[in-house]
RNA sequence: CGGGGUGUGGCGCAGUCUGGUUAGCGCGCAGCGUUCGGGACGCAGAGGCCGUGAGUUCGAAUCUCACCAUCCCGACCA
């Protein structure tokens, strides 16, 4: 039984909590909605960042940097683009504050902005007004631009990762000649997506675009990928958006063609956030704590010596030290915990908390043997082998830990997933089952919220693989040409 | 923004209904000793203007009012 950590059985949101608490990723802090990224969860997020960083300079993104700030005035150029973000944006209106008589500090009255300043919540508007600057001819195509950066979303109700006021990730924009080639780069960004979400977070998502009245405020298409989490909940990972050419007339960004045409440039925008931290805790972890996967973990082995005298450590901590002089060759990375201040059923506790893939515990038992403890934290699997090779050993394992835990969410997620016929039917399997529905849909954003309103389950994407077939809508028996996914969301 | 809950040592809570000497408990913390192969044990410690303000009362953590904070559930959203 573990210390604090409510099952998930018990409570599945309770559960989540815990684990980013216990498992020292982040707690709340004294701002309504906003939290500390703590220093555990932090390096995590670093290691997705670094992943991700790479594979957008691989396809040909360079990082640049744009204010917080956003003026009204660029906010405002882009109607639906309003629409979507206003009620939930923090306003700065001054810019000094000063003392009173009795000492309160206020606002100063007298240096209110002329000019209302958005804190970002997501940097379309300034990065188009820029890009007019930049832009005016097809030799200066393609851009291609990514910012990591903090945005502000006033939530109504937050939770540590998933939803928080202030939260962290990296938003692309690009600009492009041609429709075509905005088109490909939107659908080559969520590939990428997909490709870090499952090879690096071990999450099997599915790829497919939005309906209508899903879409990011502003795109003409947004696609997206779908992860379940262990409720059966569907949990968007990432998005990509085709914004056309909406943003290029909004701030009159033209280019001249080869033909010698003036032409609206054609964009696209895409983005993941500090959110998958939380759809990575969600995925694989369990009510003894988090479950990391290797290639995100911060700490690949963690070793706990086991003695009862000072002989006994330094004997141990000679053959730690050949340990991880060979794990330090192979890139592994480890700690030795020579803390005399736990004992090592706690560390084996602290650590099976914070997710780290692999365990070693050596005792004079294993030094009179040449042997040494190993547990992985995915099974929970013991097992003594031989000092000997270790190294070795915990390489294959942490290849073979990552493919498991995939595989594991995988088979989860193709057990949980459904088709339905009927209403009735899909009424049921969203009540009673938990998890996702693949059901025919007219198409109609009537129908959409007619089923969202009445079973809370929305239209997460249609999936790209999900084959055609002659079908009728379950509501109103209208024809439909694919199945669409249905599920309950965060 | 609607509904509900909670504010008491660092953390988690009891005590509040039925006001009364010194506000308890568990964890944690600091000390000594014994321990150390799955969250150790003993001994002896430190640490509280009971969320804020006003009121009722001889007397308030406890009753009244207001405010503030925070959490959960809904609507909205990555």
């Amino acid at each position: 039984m573990s210390k604090g950590i409510t099952s998930r059985e018990e409570n599945y949101s309770q559960w989540y909590n815990d684990i980013v608490i216990k498992a020292d990723l982040a707690e709340n802090s004294g701002v309504r909605g906003s939290m500390v990224i703590k220093p555990y969860g932090f390096a995590i997020w670093e290691k997705m960042q670094a992943q991700l960083d790479k594979m957008f300079k691989e396809t040909g993104h360079e990082n640049a940097y744009f204010p917080l700030f956003i003026p009204k005035s660029y906010f405002t150029k882009e109607a639906s683009h309003v629409d979507g973000f206003a009620k939930e944006c923090a306003v700065v209106t001054h810019y000094r504050l000063k003392t009173t008589e009795n000492g309160d500090i206020v606002v100063d009255e007298n240096a209110k902005l002329e000019e209302e300043l958005i804190v970002r919540p997501t940097s379309e508007t300034i990065i188009w007004s820029t890009y007019k600057k930049w832009i005016h001819s097809y030799r200066d195509l393609p851009i291609l631009i990514n910012q990591w950066a903090n945005v502000v979303r006033w939530e109504m109700r937050t939770r540590l990762f998933l939803r928080t006021s202030e939260f962290l990730w990296q938003e692309g924009h690009t600009a492009h000649a041609t429709s075509e080639e905005a088109i490909a780069e939107t659908r080559q960004m969520l590939d990428v997506y997909a490709e870090f979400a499952e090879k690096w977070m071990a999450m099997p998502v599915i790829k497919g675009s939005k309906t209508e009245s899903e879409r990011f405020a502003g795109a003409l298409d947004t696609l997206s990928i779908e992860a379940m989490m262990q409720d059966g909940k569907a949990l968007q990972a990432g998005t990509s958006h085709f914004l056309g050419q909406n943003f290029a007339k909004a701030f009159d960004v033209k280019f001249t063609s080869k033909e010698s045409k003036e032409e609206f440039v054609w964009a696209s925008s895409w983005g993941v956030s500090t959110r998958l931290m939380g759809a990575l805790v969600m995925a694989h972890s369990d009510d003894k704590g988090l479950v990391l996967p290797p290639k995100l973990a911060p700490i690949h082995v963690v070793i706990v010596p086991i003695y009862k005298n000072d002989e006994q450590l330094n004997l141990i901590k000679n053959k730690v030290s050949e340990i991880t002089d060979k794990l330090k060759a192979k890139n592994i990375s480890f700690k030795f915990d020579d803390r005399t201040t736990y004992r090592p059923g706690h560390k084996f506790a602290e650590y099976e908390l914070k997710g780290v893939p692999v365990r070693l515990a050596i005792g004079q038992r294993d030094i009179d043997n040449g042997t040494i403890e190993l547990a992985r934290r995915d099974t929970l699997e013991k097992k003594i082998y031989d000092i000997d090779g270790i190294e070795t050993v915990i390489e294959n394992l942490l290849r073979e830990i990552q493919d498991k835990i995939y595989d594991k969410a995988l088979k989860f997620r193709e057990a949980n997933i459904y088709k339905a016929d009927t209403y009735e039917e899909f009424k049921d399997i969203i009540e009673n089952k938990n998890g996702f529905v693949m059901a025919h849909w007219d198409g109609t954003p009537e129908t959409e919220e007619k089923i969202q309103q009445e079973t809370k389950a929305t239209i997460r994407n249609i999936p790209f693989d999900s084959p055609e077939e002659e079908g009728k809508c379950m509501i109103s028996g209208k024809p439909s040409k694919r199945r669409v996914l249905f599920a309950k969301a965060y």
